[in-house]
DNA sequence: GCACGAACGTGACTTTTGTCACATTTTTCT
DNA sequence: AGAAAAATGTGACAAAAGTCACGTTCGTGC
């Protein structure tokens, strides 16, 4: 009964200003708790999808990863927010094409796909949720491309950089440069020189497992 | 009321398989008829999007469109389908974020945002259509990222070619060399040389305007 | 303290892609 | 037919990114 309360708070926080409280309260009852640490991977690339998560707290990094071991990041999922796209990969039974990794210790609730598409029906405000949410995804995929296709690997790496610093509100961005290689689909030696570059440049500072952002 | 049945015809060919005839005839008193001629822009970057289009025959090309004149193609519309992107777009009032360009004449039919929206609450049919819209998009989409992250010029060139007569059920492609460069957003001068490198490896035959693949 | 591994630095070189300049061919328009 | 425009071919060069090899630094555990 404590989890009981204690998931409709975790909803009502998270995404009681777009569902209605009956939609909440029915959410409260089939959801299940999913607690993870930082870099914890949360899905990976083939998995069968069987619920699908809202996230309540913390940052998820979605990243495609091909055969060969290829990976490159894809965009985030913050708190209150949710990767519809499973939810039709579930609907179509078809395995998980991406990968999701917990990049803080994040909180997730977990739901049946049968109840999802139960409350399409039946609620207004959970059709604009997962729509939006299609929607939101989309337009970050696209501004992934354009990265990828228009800017030069310097851009992108001042722009993961900003980016990292935005979600996780703080200039300190805790990661190693190969972590960093990976999420952008270089290597790491391209990587660190190019930090070289941006610390020559006095954007920022580099330091063992750590980079500062000097200006925002 | 001859064009009132034309449309209904048209749709009841295109998506009567999805759609619940109730709907289709709501559908077409609504319909507007566009038919365009090949290479025609049918929406442009920075477009205000006031209805939003059902493909019912003929291919549809999407792509992105930055400050500097860059260009990528995304991916195809064709016969049946619809880009429900621009749907949210239209209701959030946001303007268009890509350019949609007829690659063959093509028939299609405009719809009132309004409308829209009340289908989403009145059918069943029409929220797994839009659903499953953005779904087929967003998978689309990673298969470009995929393309663009993962493969060299060379192989997203021969991939391009075979998209191109799968999806125009032609093994002669009818293109520029300038035009291919554009939709993969790379140089005349590399594109010419990667032809011909396909050309020498008995891929492809070259011709004016008009590339032949060999080999499918 | 020392061994070990992880993280980072760096020079030399290669591959891929882009750019420039100019030639050639084909089509179009008078 | 002849001029102009569009499409393609090609060599030389430059820039961006990747690869390889090896060195250095830092931190942890014994």
């Amino acid at each position: 009964m404590q989890n009981l309360l204690n998931k409709k708070q975790l909803l009502t926080d998270s995404v009681g200003y777009l569902l209605e409280e009956e939609l909440i309260n029915e959410m409260s009852e089939v959801a299940k708790l999913r607690e993870t640490v930082a870099d914890e991977i949360i899905i990976h690339v083939g998995d069968e999808l069987l619920m699908i998560p809202i996230v309540i707290s913390g940052s998820i990094k979605v990243s495609r990863e091909d055969v060969e071991g290829n990976e490159l990041l894809l965009y985030y999922i913050e708190g209150g927010d949710t990767c519809a796209m499973t939810l039709q990969c579930c609907v179509r039974k078809v395995d998980s094409q991406i990968k999701a990794t917990a990049i803080e210790s994040s909180v997730l609730l977990m739901f049946p796909v049968e109840k999802m598409e139960e409350w399409m029906d039946k609620y207004k405000s959970w059709r604009n949720f997962i729509i939006s949410s299609y929607h939101s995804r989309m337009m970050e995929l696209m501004e992934t491309v354009d990265a990828i296709a228009f800017m030069r690997l310097d851009e992108r790496l001042l722009k993961y950089l900003t980016d990292q610093v935005k979600l996780m509100g703080s200039l300190e961005i805790l990661h190693t440069h190969q972590q960093i290689a990976d999420d952008l689909h270089s290597s790491r030696v391209v990587i660190s020189r190019l930090l070289k570059q941006l610390e020559n440049k006095g954007v920022i500072e580099i330091h063992r497992n750590k980079i500062i952002l000097k200006q925002f």
